[in-house]
DNA sequence: ATGGATGTGAGTACACCGTACACACGACTG
DNA sequence: CAGTCGTGTGTACGGTGTACTCACATCCAT
């Protein structure tokens, strides 16, 4: 055992943001935090998050995989850097009126994003800790909203976390849907629920679910996922008006 | 190569729930889909569901990884399986009165059985295909509360999913909140606050975050999961209400 | 009753994964 | 100019999902 070090951990920065915020010594200047989560975000966007692997993403930042780990204490931190990536750049606070909205802008930046990296989804329910700065920022400036409306803290994020938590139920439905239409090339939804047919068929032949036999033959905006996605929206920030009088 | 069959496949069954409905012509039975699922769900609720591999399920039911194969085509089938296990044994249709009661019912028994396979969320999220027969089930009883209060097909659907999204959504984030203290073995959220404060304690240092910062100061109900979730379900609701004029 | 068909579980093997560890290089600081 | 420390390299280990082949137990038709 060597001269064994008076102090055991002089102080480690630690956590990742606070690692990133200085600019580091930069002696070989290959890599940095931002490379690293651009490439691998690409590599989700096109190939799906399960294709991204420290040896891929290692390949294709042209180094080693173990140099990643210079930059993050493992695949978690990678992930948790992917999610803050996905969501910078967004414009700040749009020019909308009152809470409603800011919420309304919320929603669609939300969808947006979703859409572009839809990965996110997969990601924030696997992941423990899906606080990041920018996601941070989107709360503080909702949570901003409701406050500036006259609610206490406890009412505005019980409301924030009503519209939050629409926004990620809805997106994850028209996500994994949308997911499954890419994965097998269809354009339509109707090429969804034919091939998908194999075990919604069988199911239906049951005859044990009317309601939604009934829905699938005589539905018509089945694949319209926008009016949905503002049509409940819409209900969520109804009712937050008419139970919080604002 | 043999004979080379005339017939290239005679009739596969194909879809999981079609092979469970025969029973099988069972000469050994050793296993069945019902004690791989009931193993399967065993392990990830005391282990969580990435405890849960081929090889550790096996031998916790005392046979060889590769037989599990026989009854199900892969690990997708067998998170499948869970999944619909996890929302068995439910009571069909609880003795509520009208859309609104069906709808509390729902997210009563949704809750419930997320609090009692917190997994469910992060399979949901990761699993292509999440339309098992009991989750089928569900969304149909949901259904038909809707078209029974007069509601076209669309409409109906467009309602379920507004409710179910918010229920998704609510109880992703409380599970991953709970189980972010649970694996560290904190009671109480203020002790989660507190460790997730090296992180936490970071961001808001940098003063970028003014609500929110004045939210972890200031808020009472901090842990309230079961007020939060009820209070944006009824939003939900009313929003629907008043909307559709239900 | 008996012989073959049929499905079951065993065993082996492969490719891939995340990451721990010890080492070599090279630019900045003194 | 010399030393240091951050950086990237190489190797290795244990774990994963699952494809393939083979021995055997059970049931059905004879």
């Amino acid at each position: 055992m060597a001269p064994q070090h008076p102090n055991p951990e002089p102080a480690e920065p630690a956590t990742l943001w606070e690692r990133i915020e200085r600019p580091a010594k930069a002696p070989r200047t290959t890599l940095s935090h931002a490379s690293i989560a651009a490439a691998a975000v690409e590599m989700a966007d096109a190939e799906g998050l399960e294709a991204v692997s420290m040896r891929k993403l290692s390949g294709h930042l042209g180094v080693t995989t173990m140099a990643l780990y210079r930059y993050v204490t493992g695949k978690d931190e990678l992930f948790e850097l992917m999610l803050d990536t996905a969501f910078a750049g967004r414009p700040p606070a749009a020019p909308a009126p009152g809470w409603r909205g800011a919420m309304r802008a919320h929603a669609e930046r939300s969808r947006t994003t979703a859409l572009r990296h839809p990965w996110i989804l997969e990601l924030t329910a696997t992941q423990v800790v899906t606080l990041t700065p920018n996601v941070v920022a989107e709360i503080d400036a909702a949570l901003g909203a409701f406050t500036a409306a006259g609610l206490d803290a406890d009412t505005a994020m019980a409301a924030v976390q009503a519209v939050r938590a629409y926004i990620r139920g809805a997106l994850a439905d028209e996500i994994g849907q949308r997911e499954l239409m890419k994965r097998q090339n269809w354009s339509d939804g109707d090429d969804l629920r034919h091939a998908y047919g194999p075990r919604m068929n069988w199911l239906m032949e049951t005859g044990r679910y009317p309601a939604y036999r009934d829905y699938t033959k005589t539905a018509r905006r089945k694949d319209d996922f926008a009016w949905r996605y503002d049509f409940g929206l819409d209900c969520v920030l109804d009712g937050l008006a008419a139970r919080l009088g604002i």
